[in-house]
DNA sequence: CTATGTTTACCGCGTC
DNA sequence: GACGCGGTAAACATAG
């Protein structure tokens, strides 16, 4: 199968430059991300495992454990590998002969596409597992970042990381991000910084330290509900950072952006889409600042003192005529868990008009049947684990302190998993 | 000083 | 070919 051949010839690729020499610019980032492009258009398979899911839960081993598995309720120590639910979402894609998910543990790679029926096959496949095994340790994980630091907050108990913790994170679960951490780390901020999904936090008073919380935009939805996790079907973009965006591309906006909008030097030219994504960024900036005067609200147990602010602040914005669409998205920037019920409620009613593919109704970002956090099976951490200490004892491998990130305590690496060969399409077990 | 955050620019690729 | 998305580089600003 295409897909099959380019994603080992990718990771031959990763592997050979990670040999000699830190990669190159021509490593083959996009090569993978061209590998499961097609597929997650929307092949059958990948709709079969959505409606699966939807209908009935995860059939076959690679079923989740069933009970919603409330996100809210899983600690670090309990939290599943991304990698099985990574797996999940990238086979829904490559896997050309995955009739339902459930049959997905099944394959060999002699069930791929190519069908190798060659004498030498098996032998040939054990090699071809032994370079696949050691070269995906290697290969850069067919994730994009935005999926990455997805998978990073949702994986998070209070829905909300560091960067430092985003990078610690991505590390821990793929060695490929373990070096030139400033390439990656600078795409990750451009990435936090550029993407709407992403709402910056600010930091409680009683929890000092330097950098904001990152957060999933409330409205975000299920950016990857088509199972593919290098490009969302449709770039989530804020209603009222959209309404901002085309005020500010009208030359009678009245939005002040003096402190600041004489620091860049403009450019009329270049990504139009990005250029006209960050024109907002300082009446952003100074609803932000807005809602810092409340940080304290990030705290569960205020959550009545932000609403009396988000009241107060309805109050105040309805007196500057701002829409109830913009007062909810300025809420928003606050973190979904200090939202009320009422908040939510009322948050899930005007994610209807997002421009993002909305579900029916009901559905948070957690709670979403596609979601990363609920893909996730609470028992694949133990397998995978158990995996890495017979297979590789690598489980130890990172260095990072677990104090920090309790979520290092996973302790795993997406490579050694069984998963991670399954989800590559390589399926060498 | 370093980490963090913002912004611009450009590129490659896929889709329409 | 236009457009959109993601990745990367780089410059710059700011907070701790």
């Amino acid at each position: 199968m295409l897909t099959q051949k380019l994603y080992s010839d990718s990771t031959t690729m990763a592997t050979s430059s990670n040999a000699m020499s830190p990669m190159t610019p021509t490593y083959s980032m996009n090569t993978m991300s061209c590998v499961s492009m097609p597929s997650m258009n929307c092949s059958p398979q990948a709709q079969s495992f959505g409606s699966s899911m939807l209908n009935s839960g995860m059939p076959g081993s690679m079923a989740m454990n069933g009970n919603g598995m409330s996100s809210s309720s899983m600690g670090y120590t309990t939290i599943g590998s991304p990698i099985s639910n990574m797996n999940a979402a990238c086979m829904a894609a490559p896997i050309p002969s995955m009739n339902t998910y459930g049959t997905v543990g099944t394959l060999g790679r002699g069930d791929l596409g190519g069908g190798d029926t060659s004498p030498n096959s098996a032998l040939q496949r054990a090699r071809a597992d032994k370079t696949y095994r050691r070269s995906y340790t290697h290969a850069k994980p067919p994730y994009s970042y935005i999926s990455l630091i997805t998978m990073a907050i949702q994986n998070c108990p209070q829905k909300m990381l560091t960067l430092s913790e985003i990078y610690q994170f991505i590390m821990d679960l793929f060695p490929f991000y373990r070096q030139n951490q400033q390439r990656w780390q600078n795409s990750i901020r451009h990435s936090l910084s550029f993407n709407d999904c992403f709402v910056k936090v600010p930091r409680t008073p009683d929890k000092p330290g330097k950098g904001s919380f990152w957060s999933l935009h409330p409205d975000s939805g299920n950016m990857f509900e088509n199972g593919c996790y290098l490009r969302r079907q449709k770039r989530f973009k804020d209603e009222k950072k959209e309404i901002l965006r085309q005020s500010h591309k009208s030359p009678s906006h009245s939005v002040d952006n003096s402190n600041s909008s004489e620091k860049k030097t403009p450019l009329q030219h270049g990504d139009d889409t990005h250029k006209s994504h960050h024109l907002d960024k300082n009446s952003e900036n100074n609803l932000s600042s807005m809602l810092s005067i409340h940080p304290s609200k990030l705290d569960v147990e205020q959550m009545n003192l932000l609403h009396s602010n988000d009241l107060n602040m309805h109050q105040q914005h309805h007196q500057q005529n701002m829409s109830h669409e913009e007062l909810t998205a300025m809420v928003n920037r606050c973190h979904p868990l200090t939202l009320t019920s009422d908040h939510q409620a009322m948050l899930h009613h005007n994610s209807m008009s997002h421009h993002l593919k909305q579900e029916p109704s009901g559905y948070t970002p957690s709670n979403h049947p596609f979601s990363i956090t609920r893909l996730l099976p609470a028992e694949s951490k133990s397998d995978i684990k158990m995996y890495a200490d017979m297979q590789y004892g690598y489980n130890t491998l990172s260095p990072l302190p677990n104090s920090v990130h309790s979520h290092t305590s996973i302790g795993n690496d997406y490579y050694n998993s069984p998963l991670y060969h399954t989800s590559a399409g390589t399926t060498s077990l």
